[in-house]
RNA sequence: CGGGCUGUAGCGCAGUUUGGUUAGCGCGCUGCGUUCGGGACGCAGAGGUCCCCGGUUCAAAUCCGGGCAGCCCGACCA
């Protein structure tokens, strides 16, 4: 591509709306410009990237078995309604965009489960068509409540979407399997280190799922790692063992006492007003209404500076909630003296020290509140969101927090979409076994961010001057600049012939033909990324050369005039790095 | 959804407090000339619904009211 026709304008300053730095150098290199709050042009340097990186995409979920196909973005909402995921849209787990239209009401399609089961359930028939791996590279919708970063959380996105069907769950583990070792392999190709971590599967559904995770400043997750064991999970789904301690001594202890505390429905509030200096937030009780999995009301203890995390299928009160069970007094929620079950994360069991609690009265604490004495738990569990230093279930190491952007999500679905009890099931979702009998399918789903992909890369390879992309995702293979072809032939002759030699070995070249100034040139063949840059210039030409820079290493290299193209193909083959 | 900040040329910004000629600056853009291997310089130009609607006033980018958009922070509850 001659650089004098690409649709391509660098900018000198930063966009003011950029909040990170490879964001704002997809916009100064002309990658992408943004429409609307979420919603982006991908101009045709981005465009490129998305289709390098779909290429690899594609051929590796091909060379798993998968199949290509697309469905539409719009979707009937009766799909919806079957499945029963229309209720939850406007939640933050299924921010639809519905869509009133000629012909009735549509979705703009935000992950396509129920489209995809139907169209397999009218198609596949028989065990023999199974097991069976469909994917699409196509954009979804979100109505999110706040896009940012760029491309990294957006209102509408590229992504691939794969869906598995099998006879049974352990065929569907082997597709999750197969699925997972091709992602991990694009994650390879694109040089993205990546961490598959155990994660929470929120409204999509199923049981087992992999978040895959890019360590990033810039990232919205966080997970933990053990490094003695290798185990890592997401914040939200993170197993936490028990800290030491031997819980409550036999000692003596000071009663239980009451003390005011107006206003004062948060842990900050209470500590605040209490000012002990032996009462942190820690030797403090949150106590959580919510509702188990049976939807019986039950309240979770965790001590007060940790963030909670509930069970599967259990759900916070609301506003209605509390107005149901008055019993249940809001900001001033406690153990003691409760009608209703009682869980607790095992750190307050192991604690050896009184705590705070709310009384269960408005404007009422209780100070010196000891367990066994004064409440009783009915379970121990796993309450607590991990932190850094919690320690690690599998091997009792420490675990480390990482922020990280999810780059990919892949779940095991299993029935949730054909036949699991209270699930989201679709009508017909069924296959003849070879008994003979009617059989759900197995499903399993792998969703990957490719919009998101770019701003990733961008994140992960960039310096002071611009993008540093790695050649898997480059968009060209070779930057040719001819500082002063302007006004020297030869200078131009030897890059217009360089030029035309290497695209017909079929590297593919942006070639600086424009008649700037050397600084103009270089500065822009730094911000753009090119993996390797080539500098045509009558200084070396005068001894016969060029000179090659790789722009990640910044290593310069010399080659011959009349050898130059084929070393640079022989090096797109395979770059020395 | 709540709070804060912002909206002036393609991009980055000043001017708004205290209303007053023809609304400025840098980058970018066009033409001519000089220069030119790390974002050159001179001269001459082009480019504006000052976010929108309404109001106050002799006069509004500026004051008032309403709306819209963008960015940031927070988002249940403990």
């Amino acid at each position: 591509m001659r650089m004098s026709r690409l649709l391509l304008r660098t900018l000198r300053d930063d966009p003011a709306d950029a909040d990170t730095a490879g964001h704002a150098l997809l916009v100064r290199a002309g990658y992408v410009r943004r429409v609307a709050s979420g919603i982006y042009t991908f101009l045709p340097l981005g465009t490129k990237v998305l289709h390098k990186a779909s290429a690899i995409v594609r051929e590796e979920l091909d060379r798993a078995g998968m199949q290509e196909l697309l469905m539409p973005a719009l979707s009937p909402i009766e799909l919806w309604e079957q499945s029963g995921r229309a209720k939850k849209f406007g939640s933050d787990a299924l921010p639809a965009m519905v869509l009133d239209v000629r012909g009735g009401r549509f979705v703009l399609g935000l992950t396509h489960e129920e489209v995809v089961t139907s169209t397999v359930s009218a198609e596949v028939d028989s065990y023999r068509q199974l097991p069976l791996t469909v994917y699409q590279i196509q954009t979804k919708f979100r109505d999110e409540a706040r896009p940012r970063f760029g491309l990294l959380r957006g209102r509408e996105f590229l992504m691939c979407d794969a869906y598995s069907f099998d006879v049974d769950k352990a065929a569907m583990v082997v597709s999750y399997d197969v699925a997972k070792a091709a992602y991990l392999r694009i994650f390879e190709r694109l040089e993205l280190p990546v961490t598959p971590v155990e994660a929470l599967s929120g409204a999509i559904g199923g049981d087992v799922n992999h978040e895959f995770m890019v360590a990033s400043p810039i990232g919205e997750d966080h997970f933990v790692r053990c490094e003695k064991c290798g185990y890592a999970a997401n914040v939200e789904a993170a197993a936490v063992g028990p800290p030491h301690g031997d819980g409550p001594g036999a000692d003596e202890r000071p009663a239980r006492r009451r003390v005011a505390t107006p206003d004062a429905p948060t842990i900050e509030a209470v500590v605040a007003l209490l000012s002990d200096p032996e009462i942190d937030a820690s030797r403090t009780l949150k106590a959580i209404a919510a509702f188990d999995e049976g939807g019986e009301p039950v309240v979770v203890l965790v001590p007060g500076d940790r963030e909670a995390k509930l069970p599967r299928g259990w759900r916070l009160f609301e506003d209605e909630d509390f107005a149901a069970h008055p019993e249940l007094v809001r900001g001033y929620l406690g153990p003691v003296d409760l009608g209703v079950r009682v869980v607790a994360d095992a750190s307050v069991v192991a604690a050896d020290h009184a705590w705070v609690v709310g009384a269960n009265e408005p404007g009422a604490h209780l100070k010196d509140v000891v367990l066994a004495r004064d409440f009783d738990v009915h379970d121990v569990g796993d309450y607590v969101v991990a932190r850094a230093g919690d320690r690690c279930t599998r091997c009792g190491g420490d675990l480390e927090l990482v922020r990280a952007v999810e780059a990919a999500h892949i779940f095991q679905l299993g029935l949730t979409y054909t036949a699991a009890p209270g699930a989201f099931v679709m009508e017909g979702a069924t296959f003849t076994a070879e008994d003979g009998t009617e059989q759900p399918f197995w499903m399993g789903c792998y969703g990957f961010g490719l919009s998101r992909l770019l701003a990733v890369l961008a994140e992960a390879f960039h310096d002071d001057h611009g993008l540093c992309w790695p050649p898997s995702s480059a968009p060209y293979d070779v930057h040719i600049c001819a500082p002063g072809s302007g006004r020297t032939p030869a200078v131009r002759d030897v890059a217009d012939a360089l030029y035309a030699e290497l695209t017909a070995r079929g590297v593919d070249v942006l070639y600086d033909d424009r008649d700037v100034s050397a600084g103009v040139s270089f500065a822009d063949a730094d911000l753009v990324g090119v993996p390797l840059r080539v500098t045509v210039g009558a200084r070396g030409l005068e001894r016969g050369i060029v000179e090659v820079r790789d722009r990640t290493t910044g290593e310069v290299d010399e080659l011959a005039v009349d050898a130059a193209a084929t070393a640079l193909h022989a090096r797109r083959d395979s770059p020395a790095r």
